[in-house]
DNA sequence: CGCGCGCTTGAAGTTTTTCAATTAGGGTGG
DNA sequence: CCACCCTAATTGAAAAACTTCAAGCGCGCG
């Protein structure tokens, strides 16, 4: 643990390189980098063969699919202790997305070679990453399932929670959040189109839910932001 | 390949167990089992154990998740070829969702045991199945894609194309299927009320692209049925 | 201070849902 | 083989939700 390049992480408990017998732990040392990355930038293109695989150590990444016709949509969002780009490296893919910081950011990358060499030796790590995208899959599902069975504001009153939750910081008798993305994101979502995004919030704020002001939202800080009744 | 179990399977090229050295092959005839199901039968149930991993060989299989009221909705389709049951086999936990056969099919399974065993032998084969929970998850994010990009009346011609494609007979003039479900379930498949597929079906009909009535579904034989222009 | 882009608002139109009533199909038993 | 029955499917009408297009506003940056 000591020596563990995730040794000091705060996710240190579920990460995927952990455990790890000690010949594997010195090969990934080696080979374990950290990157800062600034609002905006991207980690990885659409269409780029897979180089690393990632682990979101702090801040938010978008993970964005760019139509052929230059348009681009907001998929899902990576929090911290997500890892991304594993699509790409388990299916032996180039990046069928393309990931971009929403805010300042850090990620911890290991080499696609290096990781398979840790792999080699350590086959449990494999094992762990499957799982972590069997939990994609259970996430895809749920935004599938929930598309049909919640309404869109209750949705975007979720979203919008997790995110104050994630990223608010608490003030006098609220918790204020500094949104990290423009409405249009925040439309593509949960999957309605800008127009009605800026409804949805409309309503949410006559409910009482929240307040919200250009790119700053607050929710009344009762105990915890309630997913919204009805 | 003479003695592996899947060696006369029409899938055998993409088969999850395989390559594999041949220590290894013996060790997965040991335990691999075919199975038969009727339409109607029950392959796994929502919240049981993971008991095996299962390769669809013939027929058609519903995947659904039953909500803690008693309702039922059918979430995807596994057609042959396709893994089923691998989510909760890579998570370790039990299945969240219940697979039941739609028309008379084949399953092979492999005790989940026993899978690990020959996973602990040949690495690779996780490897594999991890490459195909992949590819489940683009499909799911297709889906949601699709839900926003594509009509409902586009997406229900292109399910209907589709089970055509892979369970039609060639009649006269058309290609013809029996459905293999009820209208509730392809409601639940495209994301809209029953009322609606009933709607869409119509539509479909007017437009020309099809005849339907009762479960009996017919595409006037273009050289295939197109995945509708427009 | 002004300009521009992103966001909001309004109004009309489309699509889907909902509820309720009717019809059709498929299986069963006479 | 036919009549019947039950469930599934269709249809209709009204309401709700969302989209689209167009115009106006305002925040933030230079």
């Amino acid at each position: 643990m000591s020596d563990h390049p995730c040794g000091n992480c705060r996710f240190y408990t579920d990460s995927i390189w952990q455990p790890l017998p000690a010949c594997s732990v010195s090969l990934l040392s080696k080979n374990f980098t950290r990157r800062e990355l600034a609002a905006g930038d991207t980690l990885y293109h659409q269409g780029s063969e897979c180089r690393s695989v990632y682990c979101v150590s702090r801040g938010l990444f978008a993970i964005r699919s760019l139509g052929p016709d230059g348009t681009s949509s907001l998929l899902r969002l990576a929090y911290p202790g997500e890892i991304i780009g594993y699509r790409a490296f388990l299916k032996g893919s180039e990046h069928s997305t393309e990931a971009s910081a929403l805010m300042p950011s850090r990620v911890c990358t290991v080499g696609e070679r290096d990781a398979r060499n840790v792999i080699r030796a350590s086959p449990a790590v494999l094992a762990r990453i499957a799982k972590r995208c069997a939990d994609g899959l259970d996430q895809c599902r749920d935004r599938l399932r929930s598309r049909e069975t919640v309404s869109n504001k209750d949705r975007l009153s979720e979203l919008l929670g997790r995110l104050t939750e994630a990223f608010g910081e608490d003030a006098e008798d609220c918790r204020r959040l500094r949104l990290p993305m423009p409405r249009q994101d925040l439309a593509d979502l949960i999957g309605v189109a800008p127009e009605t995004l800026s409804r949805l919030v409309s309503q949410l704020e006559r409910d009482g839910v929240l307040r919200a002001s250009g790119r700053r939202i607050e929710f009344p800080a009762a105990p915890r932001p309630k997913v919204a009744r009805r």
